[in-house]
DNA sequence: GTAATTACCTTGACCTGTCAACGACTAACA
DNA sequence: TGTTAGTCGTTGACAGGTCAAGGTAATTAC
């Protein structure tokens, strides 16, 4: 390629805006950029879920995943959320703080150390969480649908796989 | 701080009593919603490649991607980088406007419509990309350490589908 | 020609995510 | 006690992503 892109003064002269067609790498197309799909497919799959909680009347996504963290009792403080779900912990504080605010949780001074506080959905967090687990349960039979049992299950072991190697790389040059 | 409020203190032993888990999504081992997987696996890539970046002495992981769309001539505007990438056009015009300050990238009017900025890499780009170019290739190769290539192409072929079913959904109800 | 419409880009507002510093508290130990 | 270290949570600062309105240029319709 070596055409030296500091051409000033672009004549056009390629008619209806051709890319004018370099032999760069054609081999790489956009499509075939792991991470990038990745990141696009996210945008997404956040976009798309946001979307259905905004119209089903329910909190913003992360809120969504706090309160569905503690409905499952998969924890009973900030710390256990951020533990069980790698949340930034300063995030959590915020969210929590909101939550508590619009009246879906409650907090409790927790005797045996008064750095924690326990949180409790109250009872408007419960009939929300009810309402929209219908909701969310069909999207994600919506999300499953193009993979039988068998591709479903390779899908998360590729997931696993992915995780393995996602931490920071030590490069070391 | 004056932030004691509902003091109701929790007499530790799990107080709770409620929370009876009666439609919950079930065995909810967190890791087995592939929503939340996608999300964490996301941010720790993320943060994996603007590690890599930073430590080599690039730039935020979003102006990379720009300019490796640009230096693959994949596109010569922000419309087509806009395009090509489903990027937000607003977040473009803010990142090509950091990357011309930062003196990566020139603009040139375009004769044939003045809307258009046909968008150039500069010299020092060129060098910083042909840097990292190296360090990137190696990432994405250890990325796929873990698959062999057919399992890769099974992983691309999972992602097409995910993508078919990651759009708004029409659920009116 | 002028007017309406469309296209490319910019800008402002807002929300989320990330990082680091800090305060409050507990624990360990002299 | 007093010191030190570690843990839970808060806060500020800031980059990044998203959404919508606006500005200017080009296109189409009178």
């Amino acid at each position: 390629m070596t055409d030296n892109q500091h051409e000033i003064n672009v004549e056009d002269g390629s008619p209806d805006g051709a890319q004018s067609g370099t032999d760069s790498l054609q081999a790489t197309d956009f499509s075939t950029f792991l991470t990038f799909r990745l990141s696009r497919l996210q945008a997404n799959l956040n976009a798309q879920a946001a979307d259905l909680l905004r119209r089903h009347g329910g909190v913003p996504l992360a809120h969504w995943r706090v309160l569905l963290i503690l409905f499952e009792n998969m924890a009973t403080t900030q710390k256990e959320i951020v533990d069980v779900a790698e949340f930034d912990k300063g995030q959590v504080s915020r969210i929590v703080e909101r939550l508590i605010d619009g009246g879906y949780l409650v907090s409790e001074s927790y005797n045996a150390d008064r750095r924690v506080r326990k949180l409790f959905l109250t009872e408007a967090a419960h009939q929300m969480i009810n309402r929209l687990i219908p909701v969310m349960r069909r999207r994600h039979q919506h999300l499953r649908s193009p993979f039988s049992e068998e591709d479903f299950a390779t899908l998360f072991d590729f997931l696993d796989r992915l995780d393995s190697v996602s931490t920071k790389i030590e490069d070391e040059t």
